[in-house]
DNA sequence: AATAATACATTGTATAACTATGTAATTTGT
DNA sequence: ACAAATTACATAGTTATACAATGTATTATT
């Protein structure tokens, strides 16, 4: 019905919830980008198109929220590592805040 | 520290997220524009601008999401109430699906 | 040998929140 | 009684971000 709305809407709503995704990904662990991208549709069902994750991650560098680098492999193309800097575990636990926030809001409404 | 990233981050959040609410709070009972930013804040703590709403709520109208009616005032300025049609509520659902896996997906990222 | 998958990246487009601004009526403060 | 604040609507321009399309290069699969 009406599919193409529900379509942009899921858009809209991964403005901004997939930075907090991806720094929560990234607070236990180290992931390189195109990691990062299947690490987040096997567990979550949500899919990040690769034109949306590279410029994401190269802001929150940007940012400061994540610093990265380049492992080389023994056999294939280098892979760059994102890991989480002081910045960005502050920024994150501000950020679970507000999501928590958000969360019991809806959920208020919602019942 | 990371104030103004925080702030923008917020505002993204907001979009798409808006809208799921605001359905959601219409979905029991009929408000009008300047009550539907007031309730919301109120209940959720989550400030919508004016700015942001009206054309927000004429998105949802023009989808069909909504439909509104104008009622006069005995005094003040007539008021243009908002109600969910059919169409709005089935996709509601829709969205609600969405949410509650979204909102899964975090919590289990999170821990 | 050709295709798919891995792994990075950029450009242009569309969407939506926000700021600023505007109108108009009513209520509150002094 | 007058000014300021609040109620209630609305729009134009700016900004940020997800996505499609496209590109490069290496390795694995059929």
């Amino acid at each position: 019905m009406n599919e193409i709305f529900i379509q942009k809407w899921k858009s809209q709503v991964k403005k901004g919830t997939l930075a907090f995704i991806v720094l929560n990904v990234l607070k236990n662990n180290e992931f390189y980008g195109y990691e990062l991208i299947e690490e987040i549709r096997k567990h979550t069902e949500i899919e990040i198109a690769e034109g949306t994750l590279y410029p994401l991650m190269n802001r929150l560098k940007k940012e400061e929220l994540v610093s990265s680098k380049w492992v080389e492999q023994s056999s294939g193309i280098p892979r760059k590592y994102y890991l989480l800097t002081n910045i960005g575990n502050n920024t994150l636990n501000e950020m679970q805040k507000y999501w928590g926030n958000l969360e019991n809001a809806i959920k208020n409404i919602t019942k």
